[in-house]
Formats: structure tokens, sequence, C-alpha cells
RNA sequence: GGACGGGUGGCCUAGUCUGGAUAUGGCAGCAGCCUCCUAAGCUGCAGGCCGGGGGUUCGAAUCCCCUCCCGUUCGCCA
């Protein structure tokens, strides 16, 4: 337990305490956070019970309380009851606590849960384009905030190997001849595939003989056809192997590879249509597809059946999944889905027929809306799209150019570094700041920024504390309180205390776009420190101001690690 | 039409779950700040009927009802 849980839970035994005196035990009330008070509790909802105003009552409850412990004062203030917290043991156990755990502060103990985070999962018919790159960077985050909440974490991609686009994918690159398409210049597997993906989609479209060469692969491989599950199994292999390096140049990096092919092959898609078959909520259209209706668990509308297999009795996407499910949870105590906000009614009617199966387990969801360009939704196909890999290069090549400005001490390859450092961390940073479901509309100028509320400007703070600490050289670890006595030190060591409550909430809660309002709250107080403290140049206080940065970077490294974004030592 | 999201200064955005005291931060704009630890920075100014209308409450951006706009979805697709 930090000073700041300590605090909050002496101030409800204290409120507690004096309640019980007035003779009005178990009262319940809020305790907030706000300017005032570092917490507040408002008294307006005792007033009716106790038949008196809020003023009153606030006043006649802080004379009852006598400051101890983690609560430095208490004060009636408009009908609230304001409290603040010791400052000394806050600024003393807060630099402790950093200095003694270092990368681990802000981090829980080990639960003993292992939670499998599947994230990604794109279609492998095209690069990743930023519609979609979402979900990468969301995932990513919330792994590693889970990981720093105590959980076992694995990451997990599910590759969609079977079905009608892969197929489509296969059959272009195996029969357009090479050089006959305008492939992109981009000398990556991902971006050269597309162009034989996007011909074959026209070709079906426009030729009959094609759309029936197309339809009798697809037969074929629902046939268990080995020659075209293997073809097709190999042109998505390739295809991931881009995607994967793309993933890299964004610092993720998955645990494992699932294939939904493996579902046909195993059997185990064949068990879900039989477990399903059983239930009492099953049934056959007129054609021969079985479903299960879904009305008793909350699906609504005018077509409550999902339905499970084709009339030939093949499976389709979702029981695929369902049985990916299950398998899941043969490795995971918890399993969370990281989906676009298509995959909705999918989802819930993923984790109705795991009820009906009788799982004890259910996914848990997390969805996010589509990125689109101002001029409409991305389309891999129709080749309206920003690639992912292009937007890092841009924001690279933007960072090389801001460093190149300021730097004349650097080698081209030092230079480099720290650009793709700068620039992988402006674009991580601009899509987690916003809350997933939120939809976005991609603009380069938003998407490169490097100002103000932005990954660099976190990591540029990082940078500062570096360099002032290879200039300080040699110094003492000094938390006495005593010695940080300007407001800016106090306001900064406070936002270094929050750090567990915000990693809690990204991993608990999940929500992610926490930890960028957090690094930032961080990095701003650290600048208003820097601009209005002397740290190297001071005397009596230079050991205790650069324990201060010290443990000011350790913070802004942790907050980045979750963020996935790398810290410069200079920049 | 139903379901589910989103609507907060010119632009982007936090807060909505768990109702509280002057609504968060950034971009763009204006005015200042580098003889001092990295100016990717700091300080100040200006900018808001929290989509609209009702209601509940001592108190609503937040809860309830209605309504408008945007997105997603309602396949024997994946």
């Amino acid at each position: 337990m930090d000073s700041r849980q300590r605090f909050e839970q002496e101030v409800g035994s204290a409120v507690d305490a004096a309640l019980e005196k007035i003779g009005s035990p178990g009262l319940r009330y809020a305790k907030e956070v706000s300017d005032m008070a570092d917490l507040a509790v408002p008294c307006f909802s005792f007033s009716k019970e106790l038949r008196s105003d809020p003023k009153t009552i606030a006043e006649r409850l802080a004379a009852l309380i006598v400051p101890s412990g983690a609560i430095s004062s208490v004060k009636a203030v408009n009908g609230y009851l304001n409290f603040m917290m010791d400052e000394a043991l806050l600024i003393k156990e807060t630099l402790e606590r950093i200095l003694a755990e270092g990368s681990a502060y802000g981090s829980m103990p080990r639960k003993g849960v292992t939670v499998n985070v599947e994230h990604t999962s794109t279609n492998p018919t095209g690069p990743i384009h930023v519609g979609r790159a979402r979900n990468p960077i969301i995932g990513d985050t919330l792994a590693r905030s889970l990981k720093r909440c105590g959980y076992d974490v694995r990451t997990e991609y599910y590759v969609n190997d079977v079905g009608k686009q892969v197929v489509i994918l296969t059959w272009g690159v195996n029969n357009i001849p090479k050089g006959s398409v305008e492939e992109e210049e981009r000398d990556k597997t991902d971006h050269k595939l597309v162009a034989y993906y996007r011909e074959a989609n026209k070709r079906m479209e426009e030729d009959d003989g094609v759309k029936e060469q197309i339809a009798d692969m697809l037969r074929k491989f629902e046939d268990g056809d080995n020659g075209v599950i293997s073809r097709v199994r190999e042109t998505a292999e390739a295809m991931l192997g881009g995607l994967k390096e793309t993933l890299a140049g964004i610092n993720v990096e998955l645990d494992k590879y699932t294939w939904e092919s493996d579902f046909i092959a195993d059997g185990s898609a064949k068990d879900v249509v039989e477990r399903l078959k059983g239930s009492k909520y099953s049934g056959q259209t007129d054609d021969g597809a079985w479903y299960v209706d879904l009305k008793d668990f909350g699906i609504q509308g005018k077509n409550t059946k999902f339905i499970f297999t084709r009339s030939d009795g093949t499976t389709l996407y979702t029981t695929r999944d369902l049985a990916y499910h299950l398998d899941k949870f043969k490795r995971a105590d918890r399993a969370i889905d990281v989906l676009g906000e298509d995959q909705k009614l999918g989802s819930k009617q993923l984790c109705s027929a795991l009820e009906i199966m009788g799982s004890e387990k259910i996914p848990e969801a997390m969805f996010y809306s589509f990125v689109s360009l101002p001029e409409g939704k991305m389309s891999t196909r129709k080749g309206v799209v920003v690639y992912l890999d292009d937007l890092i290069d841009e924001a690279v090549a933007r960072a090389m150019s801001e460093i190149r400005s300021r730097r004349d001490d650097l080698s081209e390859e030092e230079m480099l570094s720290i650009a793709r450092k700068i620039g992988i961390g402006a674009v991580r940073y601009n899509i987690v700041r916003v809350h997933p479901e939120k939809q976005l509309v991609f603009k380069w100028d938003e998407a490169l920024n490097f100002d103000g509320n932005s990954g660099p400007y976190i990591q540029y703070v990082h940078a500062r504390a570096c360099s002032m600490m290879k200039k300080a050289g040699e110094y003492g670890h000094c938390t006495e309180p005593a010695m940080f006595a300007d407001e800016y030190e106090k306001v900064l060591i406070k936002a270094l205390s929050k750090l567990g409550g915000v990693i809690r909430e990204a991993g608990e809660e999940k929500r992610v776009h926490m930890l960028p309002a957090y690094g930032h709250e961080v990095a701003a107080a650290f600048n208003q420190f820097y601009a209005m403290v002397p740290v190297l140049a001071s005397d009596e206080n230079r050991d205790a101001r650069l324990t201060l940065v010290e443990c000011t970077r350790t913070v802004l490294r942790n907050v980045l690690d979750c963020l996935g974004i790398d810290c410069p030592e200079e920049m």
C-alpha cells in the first residue's frame, strides 16, 4: 500500500468515526480529489438525515476529527470536508519507493492469474493500414499494463487463413504473372502481395471464368484438399511475415500466432457443432443449416438466430472462433479480445454460444472504432488507404529533420536511431491518447504532432533528465522532505506518486488512454520545475533535486514502457 | 426500423461507469521568455448555452425520458 492509499483509508475511518460520534454511523459518502484538497468529502448528502445544512454539518464533523497519520489537516469549506495529506510523508515515501523499486515502481505483485490478450488479428490480405492500427497499439499497451498489474500475460494473433478473402489473394499470387501488375515500390512482402489481391478482386468481378476458378478453389479448400489448403497457408504465411515486420517496427511483438485452419484440421470446430446441436436452443433452417436461437441471451432484433453451420454442414467463422476460445481457456484464466466495433454482435453471439456450451469462462471484449480518412473509410481493395508503414516512415523522416536542425554533434546512424524512437513514439501516443470507441479521422498534421500533448514531449523530458544526470556526475540520494520546499517540487512529487493508480486503471479497467494523459501530466510538471528551479547550480539542494530528477526519469521510463515507447537518452 | 458506440471553445481531446465547489489538456492565434541544467520548452492572454429539449436532485457534461447528427451492425462473409 502506498502513502496515497493509506491516506484515503485514514480519511475514510476518520469520517466514519466522526459520523458515529454524532450518532449517525454508516452514512454513505463520496471521496473525491480536487484542487482544493487532496481528498474532499461532500456533506450535502448528510443534510436530509441530519436535518441540518451541509455547512454546519461539515463544521461539526471537522471539529471532531484530529489530524493524525497521513492526514495533516481537515477543514470545513462550503459544506465540504477538505483533507490535506501529510506532505512530508508523501515526499519521503514516494521518492524512497521509486528509488527502491526502479523499473518495477507502479507495478503490483504477481497474481498468479494468466490472461490471454488477443489483438491485431487482421486478415492476411494486405499491409496493416492506419484504419486498423488502433488494434495492435491498444492491445499491446493493454498487455503491458496488465503485466504491470501482476498478471501473467500472453498475447496472441488469430490468423484468418480460411475463407474467401485469402483464397482470392492466393489465386492472385498463383495465377497472375509477375510483372503484369504494378507492385508497390516498398520492398516488403505484404506490400508486394497486396497488388495481386487487388488485381484478383478486379478480375473476379470482370471475368466469370476467374470467378468460377476462385469458387472452385474455395470448394476444394472446404473439402479439405491439402494442395489448396497448403497453398493458401503458404500465401498467408508470406503476407504475415510482412505484417510482423510492421508490428515489430512499432514495438509490438506477439507471443503466439494461432491459425484458424487448425481448428478445422484438428476437428475441434466439429466438436463445437456437435455440442451446440445438442443444446435446447438449437434448430435447423429449411435448408438444413444449424443455428441456436439467442433471443433469451439479450440479442435483439427480428433475427436472433445465430447460424453455426452452412446447409452443407461446413463450419463458419464464428464456429471456428468458438473452438479457438475454448482452446484459449485451456491455456488461460482470462481472455481479452481487442476487436473492431464491427465485431460487437459477433462477440456477443460468441459469448452466448459459449454459455450454451457450458463454458465457465467467457471472454472480455475491448472495442475500438475505425480510423477513417477525411475522404471516407479506408479500403485495401480500393486502394484508399494510408498504410501504417507509410505513417511510420513519415513520422521518422519528420523526426529526422527535427534532429538534424538542432544537433550537429551526432552521426547519421545516431540521429536515425533517435528519430525512429521519436517517430514511433509520436505515432503510438497519438493513437492511444483518445478513448478507443471514439471515431477518429486521420490527419497527417495531428499524427505527426511532436509538441504539447505528444509522445515526443514526454521523451524530451526524459532526455532532459538523462542529460542533467550525466552532467551532474556523482551525487547522493536525498529524500529528506524538508529539502523539497518549492511548490514545483511538491506538484511534481505528487504526480510521481500517482503512477500505481494509473497503471491499475489502465490494466484492470482497460482504460489505456489514461496512460498518455498521465505521462503528459508528469512531463509538464517536470518542465515547470525545470524552468523555475535550478538543479545543478544549487548548493544545499543539489542532491535532493537530482534525486527528484532521477525519480522522474524512472517514472517516465515506466510510463513509456507501458505505452511501448522507447526512451532515447538524448534528442 | 432495431441494437450498440460517439457528439465537450476554430480544430483535437479528458472527465460520463461512481452526480458536487471556478469543465481537463493540447493544436492553431496573440503577447512575452534562451550571457543559466536540451526553446520538441516555460509564462501570460483570448476562446465554452458540455448536440437540442424535458425530468430527477440541495446540486447534472455525468442519472432518466424524448429528439437530432455521425459511426458500426442486423449474411448459410471473415
